[in-house]
DNA sequence: CGCACATTTGAGCAGTTGGTTGAGTCGACT
DNA sequence: AGTCGACTCAACCAACTGCTCAAATGTGCG
């Protein structure tokens, strides 16, 4: 019935399933970077076939539609960047600390077009309804990391009260998903790196002036 | 020659261009709809037509190509919302006015759905190579816009020695763009309308601090 | 080896795309 | 009455889309 044939446990269980999951990562992969180079429009399961160098047929044997592809796709790429922005950020305790890192680990991202595949495949849903719900789905872990980031640098500070976690988690992740688009669009790094350090600057006089609320009540 | 048949100044000039044009409005109008409902990928000629109920040759023969009309939509959205945005941003003159009413005005885009046009243009132009250059030299006048709001708002404070008014404009437009994508992705408007309350407050807090530089020197 | 099954391929399907064409309708102007 | 620009409509094209399928190829096992 379903179109990706299951691995029924036959005989060579363990390795057919390497095979078939080197071939998955494979078309994956290819997605992947069909996705980065020509964006969401121009990513037909023959232009992902065309850029791994395999039959596009493959691509329904394994995933069944291009669309169940792509969501492979998102998590890939999802995962990869997770457990990097996640490594990056556990250490720190400082907001000025934080931006640093967060700066970083988002410099390798536009390099590397990990969020444009993110913002290809949001602006994609809208025109395939299947993928709105899921790719949706997908958004929450990231604003739950960022929120937990914020959360453990900001308690501390008079920001706090002020301003939630929540929120703040909510404007980064649409920060990132916007400065990325407009540096791929231009292809001109430069406005994003500019930020990153203006950001670290305004972080550590937010930090300098949040610590020290008591100097100027009035 | 050219697919779009040039008004050559005939005898009955000033009916025939208004007729013109009112049609071309009608099939840009069409155009920009057919973003904000269906997507970029999913906007074709026929899609257009339908929407605007009328025959896709006609896109043809006043555009030429999809492109160029999807370039005009663009520019109709823009001209429409960047009067909006200046009318509104040209009164003010500090920091919490001017988060304030750029709250309103991007609240009225979010359920308008104009910045999603813009998104879905800039996502969708990665597949169409010859989008690429027209759609980011139309970045500009936005960057513009806001870079000169935020300097006229900033000049007087202390902040406008650490935070270029550029890179701050940047960040915003990118706030701009990441946050439609999400709330029209999740269609859920709470998590932007949030996120002015908090901007709102993070602004009058700025300003106190950074307008009394002298109360904390060391 | 030969068998069974997983994997991979190329050809093909129906449907959609951008864009063109040609014949015909309409209304305003001369 | 006649011309002309604006417009409609249906048909058409080559190229592309997602997806299917039967045939070929591989792979491990007896």
């Amino acid at each position: 019935m379903g179109a990706t044939a299951v691995a029924k446990s036959g005989p060579s269980g363990a390795v057919a399933r390497s095979i078939r999951e080197g071939t998955r990562q494979r078309i994956v992969d290819a997605a992947v970077q069909t996705i980065k180079e020509r964006g969401f429009a121009a990513t037909s399961a023959r232009a992902i076939a065309a850029t791994g160098g395999f039959n596009q047929a493959l691509v329904f044997y394994h995933f069944g539609s291009v669309n169940d592809l792509l969501v492979a796709a998102l998590d890939r790429t999802s995962e990869l960047r997770m457990s990097r922005y996640k490594a990056a950020i556990d250490p720190v305790g400082t907001l000025p600390e934080l931006l640093a890192v967060a700066s970083e680990a988002y410099r390798e991202d536009l390099a590397g077009g990990h969020i444009k595949v993110l913002a290809e495949l949001i602006a994609g849903a809208s025109a395939v309804p299947e993928l709105k719900a899921q790719i949706a789905g997908r958004m929450e872990p990231w604003i739950t990391l960022t929120e937990e980031a914020v959360e453990r640098v900001i308690a501390p500070s008079a920001l706090a009260p002020l301003v939630p976690p929540r929120d703040l988690a909510f404007a980064i992740v649409s920060l990132y998903l916007g400065a990325a688009m407009l540096t791929h669009l231009t292809d001109d790094p430069a406005p994003a790196e500019s930020l990153f350090r203006t950001g670290t600057k305004v972080g550590g006089l937010l930090e300098l002036v949040t610590l020290s609320p008591a100097s100027d009540p009035g």
